[in-house]
DNA sequence: GTGGTCTAGACCACT
DNA sequence: GTGGTCTAGACCACC
């Protein structure tokens, strides 16, 4: 699993860490019941205080997408396979997905457009890209 | 225009406020030329400060939705209706889906369900709803 | 003499007014002792406020621009031909110029660039382009 | 860096500061990735506000001069080694000279004088003066 | 300790 | 009456 971050970004660097590790697991890079690096390991990889990785894996916990044992550490809880969403998470998303889809719109890009944008996004991931 | 605030909403107000603009002018229940309220009108409808409106009308202007005129106050500028979207758009536009396409396959929604509720979402927009 | 204006612009109405006469006097348009248009007649042309037109033409007398008659209305008072500039004046100017500059330089521009940009807009004023 | 605001100029404050530090970049005081102090810093300096230092540092980022980091700061992002303008860039700043350049024209400043003093600004600015 | 957000209120410029 | 600027001070998020 390679991570990229970009200091400079407006998202923060926890959200960067989060975001990217959800992206692995969408191209099935990592599968239910891979271990992740440690969080000591990834803030030296990247050089930031591992603290702020801490909270990364504390957010995907908190989302279900990780759990975390004391002794083998950050496991991957949740992947494509693993079942259907949960009801409170469509919700979530939809609102979410709302304000992307609008922004699409004003923006001049038209229904097919976006829906052919999004499909390519979604092989993608298939395909592990 | 009718626009609700969440002021518990872990998203910004002046973001709230931004996305709101959005997904009316996406519903076309506001369009090219037509007037937004004035900001000081805005914060009083609210009961905030206007300088939180003032910032979310920035945004705005920055990301070329409306403009500000100094006699008429603030304008929609780019609707559905003006042109193709710009490249740049486009790109950071594909980004933020990219993350919240990847949360929606983690979370096991699967492609066709994926498309299916975007194109919900775009067709609602269409209907003004 | 051909104006145009920009309500959305960020420069003022009335600077625009004032930016656009000092220009087609630069370009040999109107000269010294040439009328300009009355306020009331420029003001009904541009579909804005006397008050507006006033104040640029206002703007314009106290730089030695233009004078201002009861009875023949304004009047170009300074061109090119005119004579040398006031120190005041080139005092001022420097300090506008230098900003330009800088920003010209910070964004890498060459100074052969910058200067040969120059020369090209002073030339076309020349040929009341 | 060494930066003097006047309080009494018509030019707002933070213009004036996103133009000294210009400047000081243009005379490569600064230098990509040298960090910027502090906005509180800075406005305990000059005895103003925080939030008008903000709004210059804001506008700087804006127009590609700086990068804000969220730990570090502001940094150096843009500077005369770092590649050629943006043509966006290259428009508006030649329609700003335009005005700077046909005022100069009308009080009496010939082409010559007009380069010449350019030309010295800008050694100056290479001089670091 | 850094920047970001929000509030409150004053004053000014523009039209 | 509109937006723009500046001040003052509080609280929060991030690292």
């Amino acid at each position: 699993m390679q991570l990229t971050l970009d200091p400079d970004s407006e998202v923060s660097i926890y959200q960067q860490i989060r975001d990217r590790i959800v992206e692995a697991i969408a191209k099935r890079q990592a599968r239910e019941g891979d271990p992740l690096p440690s969080t000591r390991q990834l803030a030296a990889d990247f050089g930031i205080n591992f603290h702020t990785v801490n909270k990364a894996y504390d957010l995907l916990r908190q989302q279900g997408v990780i759990r975390i044992n004391r002794k083998s550490g950050a496991v991957v809880r949740r992947d494509a396979t693993t079942g259907p969403p949960e009801a409170a998470f469509v919700n979530d998303w939809e609102e979410r997905m709302r304000v992307l889809l609008a922004e699409a719109t004003v923006h001049g890009m038209d229904r097919q457009d976006v829906l052919r944008r999004c499909e390519a996004l979604l092989i993608s991931f298939e395909e592990g890209v």
